[in-house]
RNA sequence: AGGGUUGUCGCCAAGCGGUAAGGCACAGGGUUUUGAUCCCUGCAUUCCAAGGUUCGAAUCCUUGCAGCCCUGCCA
């Protein structure tokens, strides 16, 4: 994790905090509104080793200040996420809606410093008065009303005796500030809507750039790690700091580039008309890169974790290719996953001098020490329909007419007989074995270049196999052919212990809940 | 009267005045009973551009240019 624990962030970190790098607090604060997804993971693990790197605390805490869109249903899921991916918040689980009092009383605060002000205007009126980028806005017309008046007013709007949308509460900073966010931003509003944690007790819900940083200054956040989109909203963060805050704590913001990846969509609305428009079969579906869609996927938390750290941490804005995590993927299943023969198109062959059948060896894996297997060889089997060509351009290793190729721990076969239908489609091919060619017995009289996969006819299980493309072609539209189910034939059943495997030549998969194989991610090798 | 911010290889990204790390991708070669893995090798005389300061600049200064973010009672 040297990318995660060193970088423009931690220099900061170091700056600020000098010998007390253990007081450092961070937090991954999402609003409750949707899943998560690999761009979220880059936030929880950045917060996260940051906090166990120094030695620090690392919070949970539910941006939970607009009801309107909120539920514990997307609660429960992003806690789920959160500990799958391996943060274990333990008891530091928070929500801002906990803080609704203190929020209150920083507003009286505001209110009693002349700082703050009850507001009439309605929305429209507000953006017309915002201005725009080049010109500067106008002072709304209650923004002189007194101290006295505000309290009352604001009370009252606490009471709820105003409909939604009738009165604001507004900061009163500048309205011909260059930064807009800084014109005299509401900081409250009116919605008489149900929360999912303070229920009816409130009516007015504060704004998110009044109530995050006091989340943060409640919960002694050291440093309030966020995406660039924010660094305009930094002076206001600061000023509430300043002026609202009743404490002594001084969060510090800082702001590092979002994690886009090629091919793939993150962005949540665009994940919602994904879902709604029944382009993908959910949150989870595998092909979506929310934390549910890898994990159904099969793609584990360490594979997250590594990618992550390896984008690395910046402030310019860019695209990752997915690519990189494919990367990773097969760098981390390749050490713990063992390897098994399976035809995803077979034809069949049949080994004309061979009868009876026997118990072959096979390694479980030629990049891992995890032990070998017994495999039934018999007189029919199949093969990988693309490893046989009647006319073989030069490079090609495999199967042909009066070609010899090994089946991979078994013989050594040549190709005698191409057996054909009425179209002229290949339905079988007939071959001799050498017996002495036999896999293990040091046989080297001649080079056999080619190796392949095979399952007998006997003992294949059937599977079905879901071959997971990316979601998005190369140009940005939705690829159709992105999800392929196939039967695929395997050399014998895949255990409850072995839920991830890799199949020769075509890739990793994994067990999924429907008891089909999921892609994880395609071999170097595999040709599609 | 606009403000903020970023520009280092096809993609990420180190670098913080002493002469361009690393990973991915790509291309060669070797090993190999998975065309995988593994192992070598190559891949920015140049850092958005142009000037300037300096013995020395991706790093400092000046001026341009380009991208991204900001005018929700969203976060």
């Amino acid at each position: 994790m040297d990318n995660i624990t060193n970088n423009f962030i931690t220099d900061f970190i170091k700056e600020d905090l000098g010998e007390n790098l253990n007081s450092l607090i961070t937090r991954f604060p999402p609003e409750p509104n949707g899943h998560l997804h690999i761009g979220h993971a880059k936030s929880i693990i950045l917060n996260g080793e940051l906090a166990k790197h120094f030695g620090g605390k690392f919070n949970m805490r539910f941006d939970d200040t607009n009801p309107s869109k909120e539920s514990v249903e997307f609660v429960n899921s992003i806690l789920e996420d959160v500990k799958w991916l391996g943060y274990d918040y333990g008891d530091r689980l928070f929500y801002a809606s906990n803080y609704f009092e203190t929020f209150y009383e920083c507003a009286l605060n505001l209110i009693n410093k002349g700082l703050a002000f009850v507001c009439d205007l309605t929305g429209e009126q507000v953006h017309e008065y915002r201005g725009t980028f080049t010109e500067p806005g106008k002072n709304s017309p209650f923004r002189e009303r007194s101290i006295e008046e505000n309290l009352k007013l604001f009370k009252e709007m606490k009471e709820g005796i105003y409909k939604d949308g009738e009165k604001t509460l507004r900061a009163k900073i500048d309205m011909a500030h260059p930064n807009i966010v800084m014109r005299d931003p509401v900081i409250y509003r009116i919605a008489h809507i149900h929360h999912h944690n303070t229920s009816d007790n409130w009516c007015i819900y504060p704004m998110y750039d009044y109530a995050h940083p006091l989340e943060d200054a409640i919960e002694n956040i050291t440093h309030s790690l966020c995406s660039l989109e924010f660094e305009n909203n930094r002076p206001l963060y600061n000023w509430f700091i300043e002026h609202a805050w009743i404490g002594e704590s001084k969060p510090r913001q800082i702001e590092f580039g979002k994690l886009s990846i090629s091919k793939s969509i993150l962005g949540k609305r665009h994940l919602n008309k994904l879902v709604s428009e029944k382009k993908v079969q959910g949150f989870a579906d595998p092909r979506l890169l929310t934390l549910k869609g890898l994990r159904s996927r099969g793609y584990t938390p360490e594979i997250i974790k590594t990618f992550v750290n390896e984008v690395g941490i910046s402030k310019a804005d860019g695209t990752v290719e997915i690519e990189l995590l494919e990367h990773h993927a097969r760098d981390i299943l390749k050490k713990e996953t063992k390897s098994l023969m399976a035809v995803l198109d077979p034809l069949k062959v049949v080994i004309t001098n061979y009868e009876g059948e026997e118990e072959l060896e096979l390694e479980n894996s030629s990049e891992a020490e995890l032990g070998s297997r017994k495999v039934l060889f018999t007189k029919e089997i199949y093969i990988e329909a693309s490893d046989f060509m009647e006319n073989p351009p030069k490079k090609f290793f495999r199967l042909a007419p009066g070609v010899e190729v090994r089946l991979k721990g078994a013989y050594a076969i040549v190709c005698e007989e191409i057996i054909k239908d009425s179209s002229g489609k290949i339905t079988e091919l007939r071959c001799t074995y050498d017996p002495q060619t036999k896999s293990g017995s040091g046989f080297n009289a001649r080079k056999i270049k080619g190796v392949l996969h095979w399952v007998s006819e006997k003992y294949a299980v059937k599977k079905t196999v879901n071959l997971i493309d990316y979601l998005l072609n190369e140009d940005g539209s939705l690829n159709e052919n992105s999800i392929v189910k196939k039967e695929a034939l395997i050399e014998k059943e895949i255990t409850a212990e072995d839920e991830r495997v890799q199949f020769m030549r075509h890739g990793y998969f994994y067990k999924n809940e429907e008891e089909e194989l999921n892609l994880i991610v395609s071999l170097k090798s595999s040709f599609k």
